[in-house]
DNA sequence: CAGGTGACATACCAGCGGTACGTACTCTCA
DNA sequence: TGAGAGTACGTACCGCTGGTATGTCACCTG
């Protein structure tokens, strides 16, 4: 049992968090001050200074906590499927489903790489849904019949990842969601399966 | 022949918005100072104040000044290509290249949404290098064998858009962007590939 | 129970974007 | 041609923001 000492701080630093991310969530990272923040969990800024490193820190710590609740929910939707393709497929809802969080969108998508830089938002990422999608790939398309070598592989994994958060993005814009993800689920779909008709075409003519 | 007062309000005004895209580009957005800008053109703020609305209005100047380089290369590697497939190959080459000068990494890329909104980086992006990917889309995926409605052309443009990008800034941080790219032009090459081969084979089938 | 330390609160600062206002130059037109 | 209007800035200032230095008090330990 943690000393009633430290229950008091890591409540109040879970506040600090909860309303941070609510609060970058809604206005944005610049557009939300430390005053607003400290204000909302009711403490000063001497206790999130106490916590945080500063204003990026406090980010830091809702971003993470945000890619995790989306990266678990596209883990589980990942489980129990034998088929790398149709796991991929599987993912992928799951990925389109995740993006429309208006948390993810703001804090992940939007701040995300302008507040951490893009080398920390890539080394973030790829311990999330990156991996995720790394793993995917990989399973689909490492086999030994289809000879990529493992810069290959990342580059696909970069590409479909890419390509994802992108159809992702205009997911999360439409008017009707459903219809575009469904849109998306066909055309990586086609592309998936092309992908697959040519890999298996070369794999054979080449034994 | 613009009046002499004409001619010293443009040069001021190139002054900061030259001056602008060179510390956006080195230090990032938030990371420049109006005061900064200011001395550099060797202006006061009252001249910046006078040209722009504010910050946010010398960023766009900037922003659009180094999106317009990056799509008239792209626009001009395209040119003179009849196949769609070469066509599409050449851009992608090409993006490949624009995407690694910095200015359009930190201006466009790493800033460009958080600065501007998801909303007006996407009407901008919409009318240069997306409106090239597009037309390459549309030209390649188009025909009336295919059968793809408008949608489903937007859906593969903004897929492929998001793959070209991600790869692009993959490109980018290698340590070897000569090989990384090769990687991409081969991997994107090979979805392209089985993408036309099995809609060319569905649409015979079709017949 | 005395000293140390963790968990904050308070007061303050420099720098930032933005504004209000002043001024000099130039173009227009009676 | 010269007086008024408008343009193109310069100067001075303001509120707010992220960050810091320092104080205070409860709690834990020996």
């Amino acid at each position: 049992m943690r000393s009633r000492r430290q229950r008091y701080s890591d409540s109040t630093k879970r506040a600090l968090v909860d309303v941070a991310e609510q609060l970058f969530t809604t206005h944005g990272y610049s557009a939300t001050s430390l005053d607003a923040i400290v204000a909302g969990a009711d403490v000063t800024k001497g206790a999130l200074y106490h916590h945080f490193s500063g204003k990026q820190a406090v980010f830091e710590a809702a971003f993470e906590r945000v890619e995790s609740r989306a990266s678990s929910g596209i883990a589980r939707a990942t489980e129990g499927h034998d088929d790398p393709w149709e796991k991929a497929q599987a993912g992928l809802r799951a990925f389109l489903e995740a993006v429309q969080e208006p948390a993810y969108r703001q804090v992940v998508i939007s701040d995300g790489p302008s507040v951490l830089g893009h080398e920390r938002f890539r080394e973030q990422e790829e311990r999330s849904t990156y991996a995720i999608v790394d793993e995917i790939v990989r399973s689909a398309l490492g086999t030994d019949a289809y000879d990529l070598d493992d810069a290959m592989l990342d580059t696909f994994t970069r590409i479909f990842f890419g390509a994802m958060s992108a159809a992702g993005g205009a997911v999360a814009v439409s008017q009707d969601p459903g219809a575009a993800a469904a849109r998306v689920e066909l055309a990586i779909g086609t592309i998936m399966a092309g992908l697959r008709q040519l890999l298996d075409s070369s794999a054979t003519s080449r034994r």
